[in-house]
DNA sequence: TTTATGAATTTTGAATACAAAATACAAAAT
DNA sequence: ATTTTGTATTTTGTATTCAAAATTCATAAA
């Protein structure tokens, strides 16, 4: 998929295959970029504290240093890259004390998004959020850490979409995005893991309550106990050759 | 200030005036012009809605498009700017929508701040704070708006820092840059004005309290009064010549 | 008079070029 | 053998160039 040609997607980028009204999408070149490499940071295929290739994804992506020096300006804003003066860009690795500044910003915007959506989410969608919590029991049960991971992480979106405040989601994109290969790669405990799916099904009902105060807690609380996971796991981990091995 | 050359900022970077262990500050060229170009569109010389004239600003900073182009897409990464491709980039506007999704997130991550401070501020942060509100409340009496804002801000900023959390800091700073010209515009009615000064005593006595639930509410809901002024004004300014004549 | 049409100009996006800085590496000195 | 020094190579930052797209402006048609 990341290896895709960056042209293609360039030449593809008005999708003709659908006649409609709806205004042509254009991708442009630094978005779809950016999102390349951030894939890339997040993927883990740029190692953190590892130095940026520049040359080398420009042969990647087929495309010249100077949209590639844009999109990596862009991602240094966003904190996932390091730039130091005249020796280029590193991807930024996340200590402890990262992890104790991120996730209590993190904890504040959930909670937000929580208190904004509770009144606000439609029928339709507490249905599919029931659904997704469903599946992501079921992945639990069988303990497949990577389904449940995503379809976590699509609940918690779900309930940023039904928060309806784009700037607040888009914090939280970029927060997320910076912990996101740390989360998943924190290995849970049983114990710990049990503890996050009884704090969804109290997420779950909060949602249904419609109770603003109530899940906004629920949320806070959820994501400071995966802080301590994800702490917990970085602390332990003096082998990380362990860890790296389940990335893929 | 703005006008002064880039070149020479660059030249200076390494300030040789003291020597010491400290390592040497080099600011790089692009965060130079970042900051220079948000400065100009927070102090409103690029209007909100107005096309950003490229070659204009090359000139005007003796730097070519390259650099520029680097910046303008950071800017638009933090919703200063807008990028229609093919188009360039044009200083996005606020409108009562964007306050509305701006402000409570703000207030989430001012309310954090403050949590996060009570506890942690020494009682010489408390006193320089206790001396900016003193002074704060001096331009208030003579009215003066300009001098008010500007103590105003630096309070908060001072809280914030005092909160000890960079990433927390740098999210609020981005969203108050978006919204600090219209929040300055805004024309404080005499009962709102007062309102404020009363509320800012308050967040003084709950720093004083190191109370940390107290101080996050206190700060959440003097953030939801400014925005419905901001949100006032804004919608009361159909003659945008006046609010635009006191920029200066 | 107003609305199309089309060339000239400007603006934009991206590639290339080039100078400055950093890094790597080999030779010399301790 | 280890450190230092000087040079070659690579990398980085910025300027310049070039093609494509958009805009402007003048002309012609309704």
């Amino acid at each position: 998929m990341a290896e895709k040609d960056l042209a293609e997607a360039r030449a593809s980028a008005g999708d003709g295959s659908t006649i409609s009204a709806q205004p042509i999408v254009r991708v442009s070149l630094h978005d779809e970029l950016i999102a390349r490499l951030r894939d890339l940071i997040v993927e883990g295929e740029l190692a953190p504290g590892s130095k940026v290739p520049e040359r080398e994804l420009c042969d990647r992506f087929h495309v010249s240093r100077t949209p590639l020096r844009e999109a990596l300006k862009v991602l240094a804003s966003e904190g996932l890259l390091i730039l130091a003066p005249n020796r280029g860009a590193t991807v930024s690795k996340l200590t402890v004390g990262d992890l104790d500044e991120i996730f209590p910003v993190m904890g504040a915007l959930e909670a937000l998004s929580g208190e904004l959506a509770a009144p606000r989410i439609t029928d339709l969608e507490l249905a599919e959020i029931r659904v997704l919590h469903q599946e992501m029991v079921r992945h639990y049960e069988r303990r497949d850490l990577k389904l449940y991971f995503r379809l976590n992480q699509k609940i918690h979106e779900k309930i940023m979409e039904a928060a309806g405040n784009p700037t607040l989601a888009q914090l939280h994109r970029g927060l997320n995005g910076r912990v996101r290969r740390a989360r998943y790669l924190a290995n849970m405990t049983p114990s710990r893991w049990a503890q996050a799916v009884a704090e969804h099904e109290e997420i779950l009902h909060a949602l249904e309550s419609r109770d603003p105060a109530r899940l906004g807690r629920v949320l806070k609380s959820h994501l400071h106990n995966k802080c301590e996971t994800v702490k917990e796991s970085l602390l332990t981990e003096d082998a990380p050759a362990r860890a790296a091995s389940r990335g893929g």
